[in-house]
RNA sequence: GCGGCUAUGGUGAAGUUGGUCAACACACUGGAUUGUGGCUCCAGCACUCGUGGGUUCGAGUCCCACUAGUCGCCCCA
């Protein structure tokens, strides 16, 4: 065993594929529903498609996986959203596309940390962009997009937490109250804090080691900083949840990771027990000027990923029937030196749309029976060098065993008619 | 970046206070039926216990280091 992954990554073997293609086929059909296109874009991009200025997060400053070629530094995309937006702003599709315009994408993400359950350092994620109407009611769609994915999958246990960070001047007011209210509390604080208090103070309030501190429980709050506007759009927001049928909770200290939130922030978290450490199954939020950062007009936009392991293993965990792989359809049995004509009558099976397996091996009888009810056929075709030299083959049906001699050229069109009866 | 736990064949694993052939099960291959299967029976399948050192007459079993996995902290999907 001298080669393997490296560290946080993994394979995805033949017998787990199937519980991928099954999220991601209830992924397109639900995006479809919704209207949503797919986007594909790079895995890397130019690093200052991520590295954004006055960015605090650990996610852009420390988790990132970048290079060198030539002159040019390239990282590996950490989140999606950047570059969809970078995409969106790169061919002037505000120009040609329909407002809101509405992506979604599924694709790897790196980021360089310490492996975990439920944590890789390449991950994949599904995620959305709705880019250009400003409304809470479509804020609350899109969280009903991902509510209705998580619970198509039969997840149960899962909470909608939301909160809102008001627009500019809001938040602009807060950030002052909260930096005067903890100036005096400083040295009560953990390192981490300190860094935050100088470039995103909101982040102390969702710090997991100052939690249970006194002055946290006195902190300000932002609702109490948020202008009229903020508060009433943030009021609509709610509205349209319940008008949407979404229970949900206020949760004041969510704050998200990625600075570029403004307005809605929501996380969707597994209430269950046992879903370790990351509990998050879906977050995003709204971005008033995301849009204009890549150049673009100035274009509000909201978004939410979900991590895909995440996903997957929730709804296992919940019984989710991925169903059965299938079967094959026929199993051609060679006996002697015959695989010519083995192959020679598979390709015309397969021609005719069956599934087939042939047996390339010289190996007894008994053991290529034994294949063939592994691969499940529904028909084995024994052909060896009797049948070759008589021009005949044995078709044998599993279901009631019965077996019948048919000419060799007529195989492949007798079993397709059976097929089809 | 920090901490806990783990590391035996293709797989799941047993391996007592260090001391006979590294158990058992599954899988796999062959045979009992020299061309007709899912049951049964028989046979085969780890010169070796993550890697490297050390202690000892003797180590899969004890000690150290390294590596990897895993869980948690941080952070995040």
């Amino acid at each position: 065993m001298n080669y393997q992954t490296p560290r946080g990554t993994y394979d995805i073997l033949p017998d787990e594929i199937r519980r991928w293609h099954t999220v991601e086929d209830v992924i397109r059909r639900m995006t479809q529903y919704y209207r949503y296109r797919e986007i594909r874009t790079p895995y890397f991009e130019d690093t200052a498609v991520f590295k954004r200025e006055n960015d605090s997060s650990d996610m852009v400053n420390k988790e990132m996986y970048t290079f060198q070629m030539g002159k040019e530094s390239y990282t590996l995309r950490p989140e999606g959203t950047a570059g969809v937006i970078r995409a969106f702003d790169q061919h002037k599709l505000y120009g040609t596309m329909e407002m809101p315009a509405k992506f979604y994408y599924i694709g790897a993400m790196f980021r360089h940390e310490r492996p975990q359950k439920g944590r890789q350092r390449q991950f994949t994620q599904f995620g959305v962009e709705n880019i250009g109407v400003k409304s809470p009611e479509v804020d609350a769609e899109t969280i009903a997009l991902g509510y209705d994915i998580v619970k198509a999958l039969g997840i149960s246990s899962v909470k909608v937490c939301i909160n809102t960070l008001g627009d500019d001047e809001s938040r602009a007011a807060y950030r002052a109250a909260l930096k005067e209210y903890f100036a005096p509390h400083l040295d009560e604080l953990c390192a981490d804090c300190h860094r935050r208090y100088e470039q995103n103070p909101l982040r102390i309030l969702d710090c997991k080691v100052d939690k249970d501190l006194e002055c946290m429980k006195n902190a300000p709050k932002l609702s109490d900083y948020l202008n009229a506007e903020s508060r009433d759009y943030f009021d609509r927001v709610l509205k349209a949840l319940d008008a949407a049928g979404i229970p949900y909770e206020v949760d004041e200290s969510i704050v998200r990771g990625l600075d570029y939130y403004t307005h809605t922030v929501f996380e969707v978290i597994s209430t269950r027990p046992d879903s370790g450490a990351q509990s998050t199954i879906f977050a995003g939020g709204r971005y008033d000027h995301f849009v204009s950062y890549y150049g673009g007009p100035d274009l509000s936009g909201i978004g939410f990923a979900i991590g895909m392991e995440r996903l997957i293993t929730l709804a296992e965990d919940d019984g989710y029937d991925f169903g059965e792989e299938e079967n094959a359809d026929v199993y051609v049995i060679g006996l002697g030196d015959v695989a010519a004509e083995v192959l020679a009558l598979s390709r015309e099976l397969r021609r005719k749309g069956l599934s087939t397996e042939a047996n390339y091996i010289a190996r007894s009888l008994k053991s290529q029976f034994k294949s063939a009810d592994r691969s499940g056929a529904k028909y084995v075709v024994i052909l060896g060098e009797n049948e070759v030299q008589s021009g005949t083959v044995n078709i044998k049906r599993t279901a009631d065993r019965t077996q019948v001699s048919v000419p060799l050229k007529e195989a492949a069109e007798i079993i397709s008619a059976w097929e089809k009866e």
